[in-house]
DNA sequence: TTTT
DNA sequence: TTTT
């Protein structure tokens, strides 16, 4: 049938990942803020995407990612409608993270400075260095390798 | 901010398209349906996406698009809540379209066969041939450039 | 760190893929043929892309493309500068395939008719009908998982 | 014949932007290097790709982006072999911009400057916020409208 | 819930 | 020529 689709997002963090095992394989949560675009002279509007990372990718988020960090993702829309404990019927956006590129975030408060050095070696691109606050963070990028058989 | 959102999206359009002007400027819309990822044993499920499009690429919409035609579209996803007629509370997923390609659609009724070669030449991108009937599609590329200034 | 690069490509294979085992990996090469883009009045041009697929999807490229097919590539561009057996400091654009989505290829020759529908069914995305020949193609969604360790 | 390339690269200004008047628009052009993937223990390797943005964008590059900065940039992939003026076959990858989003750069020398804000109007996504140091820059989306008529 |  |  010949159907894609793929969503690309740059955005930041709301909170902290929610990393837990599923099955064996561990799963990292976590949403991202995309402003949506506005008219001149209308309210400012935030999307809210649900992300998920699995294997691999999981612990890339888990190590790195942190509230507040500006994210690249790629991945696939996946929408679900649902009733929530209020009876309200709500929507969610949900993303199943295929690709993750950590950005330049950077001190957003005082900062003893020079943080972000990637003390060592040859590292290139799925290299990533540890990241113990949200003010070293550093720019990596990795690759989600999406499960063949994913399991949800 | 640093924000920003992309949706690619591979699918069949559900209907003709609906071509109108508003305040000077051309808009086609669309819906197309794409196949949602489903695991093995679950049920098929497919999202809709409302497209549209302004402008040269509406006129391009108008001319070559039809039910059924499967194309490449990618644009920027915008949400939104609505309570429909019945008091639902619903929601849209819209795209404003920013590229758009043809893909090789081709008859799915009827259809007296042998009808889609691609009788020759030397068309390429944005070389665009009339298409009359839904079983004489093209493929052909198209930039939707996006207005400056939406106007909506 | 923070780099990253995305290709995403819609062309015609040039030929036949190439599959062959790479210690023990099942490994899938072809060329696309991507039209570049002109202005009005200059001669058209051909980009050719070399694109690479592993293990699952190289299975798939196996069974289902043909010289001729239309596809949708996504990977990782590399470069590669080197000198031919003439001498000639010669270009190549590789394509790491990440996903491939085969798009609606059709007989572009005699042609028995009646071969591209899709027998309904509750097939969806990642469903794969059997293709015996270059008329019978199929349009299918496939996730082509980067190895974590690339073989090469 | 249905034909798209679209390439997605995150990188580095390997230098200022050169923006100049083409036929009375303006051209901004600048190059960034993204790091390409290298297997463990090989060499690291730089890719490096000519941007380039017109119109509105380019004014966008010429206000906002500097040497150093990171950027997100979607565009056309066109590749061109040319013979430099030592007789050398040389090889040229070439983005036309479509889409640019600032990210999060940051200090990494001396330099106030005060050159790069925004002075304020009517600007909404492509909405930048006042920016006076290279130190203080700001994460910004742009749409860069493809020209219809590319000017070269 | 983010960021600017 | 960048960045880490």
């Amino acid at each position: 049938m010949a159907s894609y689709n793929k969503i690309i997002l740059i955005g930041h963090l709301g909170d902290d990942p929610a990393v837990r095992d599923f099955e064996g394989r561990k799963v990292a949560n976590f949403s991202i803020a995309v402003n949506a675009y506005t008219k001149p002279g209308e309210e400012p509007k935030t999307d809210w995407f649900r992300v998920s990372f699995w294997g691999n990718n999981a612990e890339v988020v888990e190590k790195y990612l942190r509230k507040g960090n500006q994210v690249y993702v790629e991945g696939r829309l996946s929408t679900r409608t649902y009733t929530d404990n209020t009876g309200q019927t709500r929507f969610s956006l949900d993303v199943q993270g295929q690709n993750l590129t950590m950005l330049g975030s950077r001190s957003d408060s005082g900062g003893e400075g020079g943080s972000y050095q990637n003390q060592g070696g040859g590292q290139q691109q799925p290299a990533a260095q540890p990241q113990n606050t949200k003010r070293e963070s550093t720019d990596t990028t990795f690759n989600a390798d999406e499960p063949d058989d994913l399991p949800f």
